[in-house]
RNA sequence: GGGGCUGUAGCUCAGCCGGAUAGAGCGACGGUUUCCUAAACCGUAGGUCGUGGGUUCGAGUCCCGCCAGCCCCGCCA
């Protein structure tokens, strides 16, 4: 319906300037052309559109607002395309100019979509050529000898399902899992290994990923603690970074087993990503430092060198520095978040060329990345045309409303999470075929329950605004009703009944076999037309979604196409239709699993036939 | 001390560029099944949008103050 948007909006705007032709010229004049404030309509009784334009130029004109929306819609009649669009327009309350699209408009954006496996979503792909700059996506991000948690989730789930609708629109993305490598924790590691279980450092997986992180939680307790220790492991992020045989072999035992692991959890969740870990950008940190030093943006305090922060300051009204080299000669994550937007927005031979840059950390990060992007900013290394994002999210939290742990108090692992969301998946299932006296293999059922269990715990994470904690609940997320996984899924699954039970979803708009075009599809019930209605919104909220980085709005949009669905199939008959309403409506069944099926795809979550 | 985020129904949350009578779900109460999976549908009750000002035709939404909660703040990431 976006074209249609823009068309209203022409028009509108023609409209306008024929009406109150000096206003138009004066508000050109001053830059701020007349907006005829064209937007969805509110409330479905106010039809498709509403234009509250003519509000605001009340009091400029001098005239009651219901008098100029009368002008404008007079010239809206005057136009031949907008009539061919639009039923006479009404005019409500204060001065609202509501538009209706005209039912056959309508059914014709229908079959538009049936036959376009895009389901009307433009590609930018196809619209600018070739030669699209890259999106990168840094998501994920876990760090090396530690498992994946609850905190790593989100980011993986928020930035797959970004990347996914990027992709759909035809962007080229880069998705890439910044993996915490390198610096100051590996010292440690290294050293407390060395004096422990040095067996660790040169023959891979001798002691499992289990102790690997018991090691490096004693590691961090010594260097808090123990100054020679803290010497030591200092030394030794030197001798790796400097290329000693064997440290690098060492370093790369250890990287190589937490991969293996994390890969197992990402093929669980069906997530793509290409590891570029900090040591990526080792090569290239001492460039960054002698870039800001040519900028002259770098000065030297306590020590350290940094750059100090424009409008932030900190305690004493002092400017809050962002420091780039340690005291001790040492570089420290900004100077490798610093490298990695260098080399992002560089040019390709020694760069990714990207022009979108989108950073899913937690919110906490904030300060920090703002810090960062204001020092590369300044140093020059964005584009005038490159966006550099971060897209924060609030912390995971359990019922109790405090940071989820485990009954032990421990930090609770993602791959036990996953567990639990399959096994009490399963339990529901079971418990359902056991009332409803159902009989399934157990290939179904484990099936089942993996697909509903895992696309309970990524749609209870992205349903939400990313913004605000989040409080994980394995009973709400699984729930049957309401804004779920299973209830999306459950919609797919009546509609695969409706095709099982003799209901040819293929067949287009038309069932007659032979004619050529397809019958025109009509609708009567106002069940129908809300279905259609909320079918034919999802390349404006795709749109939304890539330009502000929110998942759950395709999430509310999934939900309520789901709602408007089951509406729409409990009160008006399908399969026992007569002939002319039965393949209209099984037509809007079709592109209703089509558009369910293409959602949550982008979610990264699949649907099933069966549950 | 400085900065960021949050505050909407009993609970969990939506609320788009400021727009008409603030919306869902859960929970509560009451209905619906000869019919495509009732994992559904229909209805009732439930609100000082933290608070006080300001901007304007119009504020949950924008600006300022205050209160509360969470998070961050020089050589960890």
């Amino acid at each position: 319906m976006l074209t249609v948007l823009h068309a209203l909006q022409g028009q509108l705007c023609a409209a306008m300037e024929r009406a109150f032709p000096e206003a138009a010229q004066q508000a050109r004049a001053g830059g701020r052309p007349l907006d005829p404030q064209l937007a969805p309509a509110s409330k479905p009784e106010f039809g498709d559109f509403q234009a509250n334009g003519a509000l605001p130029l009340a009091k400029p004109l001098g005239q009651p607002p219901r008098a100029i929306a009368t002008a404008i819609v007079e010239q809206l009649a005057a136009d031949p395309a907008f009539a061919e669009l639009c039923e006479a327009p009404q005019i409500a309350g204060p001065g609202f100019i509501n538009l209706t699209l005209r039912p056959e408009r309508l059914a014709a954006e229908v079959q538009a979509r049936l036959g376009d496996p895009r389901l009307g979503v433009p590609s930018v792909a196809e619209a600018g050529g070739g030669g699209l700059a890259p999106v990168i996506v840094d998501f994920s991000s876990p760090n090396i000898a530690k498992e994946m948690h609850v905190g790593h989730l989100r980011s993986t789930i928020i930035g797959d399902s970004l990347a996914r609708v990027l992709e759909f629109r035809g962007h080229p993305v880069l998705r890439l899992n910044h993996v915490g490598d390198w610096g100051t924790q590996f010292g440690m590691l290294i050293t407390h290994l060395k004096q422990v279980a040095p067996e660790a450092l040169t023959t891979a997986d001798a002691v499992d990923l289990g102790d690997l992180v018991a090691f490096y939680r004693q590691a961090k307790a010594r260097f808090d603690e123990d100054e020679a220790f803290q010497t030591t492991s200092r030394e030794e992020v030197v001798k790796l970074q400097s290329g000693d045989p064997i440290s690098r072999k060492a370093w790369q035992l250890l990287c190589d087993q937490s991969r293996r692991e994390f890969q197992k959890i990402y093929d669980r969740l069906d997530i793509r990503l290409s590891e570029r870990g900090e040591s990526f950008y080792n090569p290239y940190l001492e460039g960054v430092v002698a870039d800001l030093d040519a900028s002259g943006l770098l000065v030297t305090d306590d020590g350290a060198r940094c750059v100090f922060l424009e409008g932030v300051s900190g305690k004493d009204g002092k400017p809050l520095p962002v420091i780039v080299q340690k005291s001790d000669g040492g570089f420290n994550y900004a100077t490798t978040d610093l490298a990695a937007i260098r080399y992002r927005f560089g040019s390709v031979p020694d760069g990714d060329g990207a022009r979108r840059v989108i950073y899913v950390t937690d919110a906490g990060q904030a300060n920090h990345f703002a810090g960062v992007f204001q020092v590369a900013r300044r140093a020059g290394w964005i584009p005038a045309d490159g966006r550099l994002e971060h897209v924060p999210f609030g912390l995971v939290q359990g019922e109790d409303g405090k940071k989820l742990k485990t009954r032990a108090g421990d930090t609770v692992r993602l791959r036990d999470l996953l567990d639990e969301a399959v096994e009490r998946a399963e339990a529901d299932l079971q418990r359902r075929l056991a009332e409803e006296e159902r009989t399934e293999d157990q290939a179904f059922i484990q099936h089942v329950a993996t697909t509903v269990g895992l696309a309970a715990v990524k749609y209870a994470d992205l349903s939400q605004n990313r913004i605000t904690n989040y409080q994980f609940s394995f009973d709400r997320m699984l729930a049957l009703q309401g804004n779920t996984a299973p209830y999306l899924l459950y919609a797919v699954v009546r509609i695969a009944g409706i095709a099982r039970k003799g209901g040819n979803l293929e067949a287009g708009g038309s069932e007659e076999a032979g004619s050529g075009a397809p019958a025109p599809l009509t609708f009567t019930e106002p069940q129908e037309w809300a279905l259609v209605r909320e079918l034919l919104k999802l390349d404006g909220v795709i749109a939304e979604v890539e330009e502000e980085l929110l998942p759950n709005r395709l999430c509310t949009y999934l939900f309520e196409l789901s709602q408007v669905f089951n509406r729409f199939y409990d009160q008006v008959p399908v399969l026992k239709a007569e002939e002319s309403a039965r393949s209209s409506r099984l037509a809007l069944c079709r592109l209703t699993a089509d558009t369910l099926r293409l959602g949550l795809g982008l979610l990264g979550i699949p649907t099933l036939e069966r549950m």
